[in-house]
DNA sequence: ATAATAAAAGATAACAAGGTCTTTTATTCT
DNA sequence: AGAATAAAAGACCTTGTTATCTTTTATTAT
């Protein structure tokens, strides 16, 4: 697995959320949780790290819960893995050796660097908003239920 | 990280055994666990699935120890992977869904999708002797100590 | 045959990731 | 103010991976 599950359940509830709240309509961890299919405890974690970061904003007591500014829908996938994973994985050697760089390389080091860098592109580029647009013009699907 | 730890170990201990072992040169646990500094009975564990798997010749008792035939060192990184770890990363979506694939992809399938395919055709391309020539020409590195 | 050597095998321990539960705090509505 | 709602916070449990230890089995040399 590429990423933790933590980033994956993160990802695709910053998608549910763009698509399904704002700032007059918020969801509570309970709703998201059936819908996305997450435990809901370790989804209420997820979003607390979320909220800390100002990725979704969140309020207490009745009618609260969590929706996203537009500003955040824009955000890159990457920085979601940033703030849960960290980016370790995109400087980290393909055969786990700590001192493998452009000097001494590793048998793999050039291929894998670009393996890396293609990814971090695409998920640098790839943002909420986008992945919500591809899922209402049906190019992309994403199955919540 | 990409590959369990057991991946990296085995790899990096097949190159050595590549480079310094042969039949009549048997290397055993104490002293690889030394060489590539890993955990000697956690190593014993890898070589054993190894030697399960044909990958490397394994004798006991005095003199005995382990080598790789000839065979064994044009075997490629990937067929490596998958005795350990096995293929399951290469068909998994990048967003952890069940359900993604051509017909229902998720937003980041398709160039997901090609970069697993060239990480496939790099691993499957790369052997292990080549790994060793690349050592001995100096053009990569792999830090034993 | 016996002793020494070395891998195989199995049991167990340590740790991290994933997941659950309970209590506390903040907010809203009556 | 008090009751209800919902997230925040922290403690705890479970599972899987990583690592270690001990016993058994096979081989070799004396």
């Amino acid at each position: 697995m590429l990423f933790s599950r933590s980033t994956e359940y993160a990802i695709r509830t910053l998608v549910y959320l763009a698509m399904n709240a704002s700032e007059s309509h918020r969801i509570g961890i309970k709703k998201m949780a059936k819908d996305l299919g997450f435990p809901e405890h370790f989804l209420g974690k997820i979003l607390q790290d979320l909220a800390k970061k100002r990725v979704v904003v969140s309020s207490k007591g009745p009618h609260g819960g969590f929706y996203m500014d537009d500003d955040a829908k824009n955000r890159s996938i990457i920085s979601v893995v940033e703030i849960i994973d960290g980016l370790g994985f995109f400087d980290q050697c393909g055969l786990g050796l700590c001192e493998c760089n452009e000097d001494k390389p590793c048998p793999i080091h050039k291929n894998y660097q670009i393996f890396k860098g293609d990814l971090f592109k695409l998920l640098s580029e790839k943002t909420i908003n986008d992945m919500k647009e591809d899922l209402i013009k049906g190019v992309a699907f994403m199955n919540f239920e």
